[in-house]
DNA sequence: TTATTAATTTATAATAATTATAAATTGATA
DNA sequence: TATCAATTTATAATTATTATAAATTAATAA
């Protein structure tokens, strides 16, 4: 990881070991306000700027993915490879969901419109909230 | 479409029949701004804060489909039915788009997950984009 | 080890789409 | 035609994100 880093050219700071270690193995996908204030104890001097800068770098960079799931806000997803998502209406939550084996594969042509990406996002509701309904409604 | 209104309990203003009537047959996908600056000269009472409401209302009444392809701003698109878009990086337009069949038919249960509704959206370059990328780099 | 410098961080202001508020207006009904 | 709840309107508030510019710092070379 740091040596992805150092292969980028970019610089080895607090900031950005923190929010990628913040970042590994993590499967909540954060906003970045979320981990704003995670890290933010530990390192007060943080400004949320920065982690906007530092999460622009790294997408960018194609160490982690943004997931625009979300109107209102975007989340974050250490791991970079194409894979699905679901929204939860009620909790907010983000998951990893695994729709089975999706045909499409990027950069082709359709229609005379050159299609780069996709994104296919999910929405409902998560095992959780489906329990705590249940519950209620008991 | 005015007795989808009456029917919804809905009260029949000039402004929601000027909203409608833009929209019907429009197969541009106009944003909340572009709708209301549209409309402006012929209404000039208009508030933007109606064109939202409008919206909102007939979105949830089924009688359109919001789009939130683009991370910026919701685009509006008079089919409610469920069909796949496009988004221009170059010209920010928003298009139709027929991928083939998708098989996926909401709501259905995935691995304790109750998805309600999906998105697929396609980012890419328009055919009128690439064909001035094209003139351009001869 | 220290000086240099470009990259980065920081605090803060700006932006922009959307939503909330509350007063004024109006469509639908009796 | 009067009534009243629904709607419209102007405007302020909200909120995520981006821009700005000064201060700081990681990396490099002397």
């Amino acid at each position: 990881m740091i040596k992805k880093l150092k292969k980028l050219g970019l610089k080895l700071t607090p900031q950005r070991l923190a929010i990628l270690n913040l970042l590994e193995g993590n499967t909540k996908h954060p906003s970045a306000e979320e981990i704003y204030k995670q890290l933010k104890p530990q390192y007060p001097s943080l400004s949320l700027a920065t982690v906007y800068n530092t999460l622009e770098v790294l997408a960018r960079a194609g160490e982690l993915q943004e997931i625009r799931i979300n109107a209102d806000k975007r989340h974050f997803d250490p791991n970079p490879a194409p894979h699905t998502h679901f929204l939860c209406r009620i909790c907010e939550s983000v998951h990893d969901l695994d729709a089975g084996p999706i045909e499409i594969q990027a950069p082709y042509n359709i229609n005379g419109y050159l299609v780069e990406e996709f994104t296919l996002y999910f929405y409902g509701i998560c095992p959780g909230c489906l329990e705590r309904e249940r519950s209620k409604n008991q």
